[in-house]
DNA sequence: ATTATTCCCTAGTTTATTACTAGGGATTTA
DNA sequence: TAAATCCCTAGTAATAAACTAGGGAATAAT
């Protein structure tokens, strides 16, 4: 029952450029120094965000990455989903399944997993980028 | 954002097992063929829940495998936690995360993958075998 | 113009995991 | 004693994860 770096990293990045939005862009390295990540493997992640119009980019000297909404527009969910395919614990639970499972329509073990992704859409699209920045002020008043 | 087969198809065998619960113990074999999953494999699955003290078995001839409890008294939860792992979509979210991430304590990210592990953990702890059994019935009735 | 900066793209690599298969041994019932 | 069954370990093929590497294209600053 696991996620992969990607969408972690994914996040993490996406999440420096909700913190630092404003109308300049963010040269990737800035954001993979910050996040401690990677920068060759963060630009294969965040190429695929940009081809699903989360960021856009801007190429040359003086160029980088900016959201492509406010932070209040875009949520977690959308970001995972983009880096880790369809929210689905198993193949056959996801929205696009088109399966050959011959139990498909009576399988109760499927029943369950289809809860789970339930529930891990309604947590994932509850939070937004704005929501994650607003909750690392809050963290950081409380240091205080 | 994946499962692996191994509780899902765990979870199909130990339902299997709650379905046919009785006094006597079911051989494996049969299991294996009502829910199509490979003997060998289910073998592999079967021996962790037992060593987690979820099924008995009973050798020999007319042996086979019991489930230890009441099937109300199993839940999804105890079952994948068996077969998959702690629940955590991250390794650093599990309870038992002994680690070296130098931004644990103000990770932001991570704790948006706690609230993941808690809503899938409310789920899967929140559904029992016996329940399963009773949504096969109600999922029967209808089709009459 | 040229150089530095930055995005953009593809291919290769290492490591681990998944999902098995295979086969033999131990135990118990008929 | 034979058949049924659990029990255990080792091997394996395919896939994916998590990168690294390196070069090309666009743009801004000089």
């Amino acid at each position: 029952m696991k996620l992969s770096t990607k969408g972690h990293y994914g996040l993490k990045a996406m999440y420096d450029l909700a913190l630092h939005y404003s109308n300049d862009p963010i040269p990737l390295k800035t954001v993979a120094e910050r996040q401690r990540l990677s920068e060759n493997y963060l630009e294969q992640l965040i190429a695929a965000l940009r081809k699903a119009g989360l960021v856009r980019s801007v190429r040359g000297a003086q160029g980088g990455y900016i959201l492509a909404k406010p932070p209040e527009e875009i949520t977690v969910g959308d970001v995972v989903r983009v880096l880790e395919g369809p929210i689905a614990p198993l193949e056959c639970v996801s929205e696009e399944y088109i399966g050959d499972c011959d139990q498909f329509n009576y399988c109760i073990s499927r029943n369950v997993w289809a809860k789970v992704r339930d529930s891990i859409s309604d947590v994932l699209d509850s939070i937004s980028l704005a929501d994650m920045c607003r909750e690392a002020k809050e963290i950081d008043q409380l240091r205080k």
